[in-house]
DNA sequence: TAATGTTACGGTTGTCGTAAGAATC
DNA sequence: GATTCTTACGACAACCGTAACATTA
């Protein structure tokens, strides 16, 4: 009987399907069904009626509900109260690429600090390899990172999903394009080694297109920039 | 991070000792030791200074020790409220050797009784053998034992030491007693198959001594009657 | 067919007990 | 030496992911 077990079964019951708590909780289906038959047993009690359309509540897992966030919430504030003690941790260091650096990062940074107003944060730009590096010798706390990268050994969640756009100067007059289309326009795109053309190349991957057949008019560095050019 | 890790928690910081909460909790001190750590570990802090006069609980262990309690009486409540609506189990059925039925039994009943006043128990004394296979079917739900019995497959806890006394009729002279004496007295025991004998002779057997050696006056059944004619 | 769930199985990780080590009274 | 806690190691159980299966809209 743990913590997490707990965090699964709130889980699965506010999204009454075990499958849709799993891709929640970053499991596979499988998983969590255990775990849930786990807390079943010990609890000595079946907490949610199976059937093909998804999960349900029995009478036990109502009663268990109410039980099981009262314990999440005591985690919580107990982590947050060991953490105020934390007299060496009055600073937090995060780094991030710029992406997010630039972008989603400053506002999150703002709505932080107004919850943690005596936390002093500093935040730096890096390529999200280096990233790695710097969160392996703890020298930052808090890594933001671009995806395409080995996680081994690393704690990690999905913070921000964004889409790749194709900009085009507003006197276009191309309303629709195909992937293949790529080849016939002038493009200009960012630097061979940058975090985004790294994310770009493996996004179109999945499309069945390889990116470094293009070969693009233009080859700049930040996302700004290209912004300007356009 | 479970349950039991903060039960071991709250004992140790009570005791002041890993070995000593490892003994209340049927544990060996190493995976006592090791659960701390690994509940330090997973806190991200040092909870207990050690020395080798015992453990003492650091700032970060007093703050953790008020949320363990806080846990565990969540958890007593949880299984209270699962219990209490328990529909099907408006009876409790126990079954008890007759050591315990005749003399530890009542008493304990009764206090149970007024706490649970709507609970009807049923207890019915069997050897404790015929206690487990009872157990094993589900025939009833608690069994007391005495010991000497295969636990394996069980959920067991000890809940009452007691001592054998030696009891001789009041004209005795005797004062002082070694256990090679016993060949010499008349003595009294209860039958060979009874609970008691079995528990006395394993007992004996841990001073070194065989009490299937001994040819004893009488064997009588059950302890009222050994009493009476003592 | 696509969605839900479960069961089976192999590899990895966690947990226990035994045994041995280190420190202190 | 006795007591304290820790570390090392082997056996066993827990847990996750993959794969295969069952059921139903």
């Amino acid at each position: 009987m743990n913590i997490f077990q707990m965090k699964a079964f709130i889980e699965t019951a506010q999204a009454a399907s075990i499958s849709k708590a799993a891709h929640h909780l970053h499991l596979t289906q499988p998983a969590v069904s255990q775990q849930l038959q786990s807390l079943e047993k010990c609890l000595g009690h079946q907490l949610f009626l199976r059937s093909n359309k998804g999960v349900k509540l029995t009478e036990y897992g109502n009663i268990f509900y109410s039980y099981a966030q009262s314990f999440i919430t005591l985690w919580e504030n107990l982590q947050n109260d060991l953490a105020t003690v934390e007299e060496n941790h009055t600073s937090l260091r995060i780094g991030t690429c710029a992406a997010i650096g630039q972008y989603a990062l400053p506002c999150a940074l703002y709505l932080f600090k107004q919850k943690k107003p005596q936390l002093s944060v500093s935040v730096q730009s890096f390529p999200s390899l280096q990233i790695l590096g710097q969160l392996r010798e703890h020298s930052i706390q808090i890594g933001f990172i671009q995806n395409g990268c080995d996680l081994k050994d690393f704690n990690y969640s999905p913070v921000l999903k964004s889409r790749f756009i194709l900009a085009a100067p507003p006197s276009t007059t191309v309303t629709s394009l195909d992937l293949t289309d790529l080849h016939t326009i002038p493009l200009i795109c960012s630097s061979d080694d940058s975090d985004l053309k790294k994310a770009l190349r493996l996004s179109l991957l999945e499309y069945g297109f390889e990116l470094n057949l293009l070969t693009p008019l233009l080859e700049l560095d930040g996302i700004e920039s290209i912004k300007s050019t356009v």
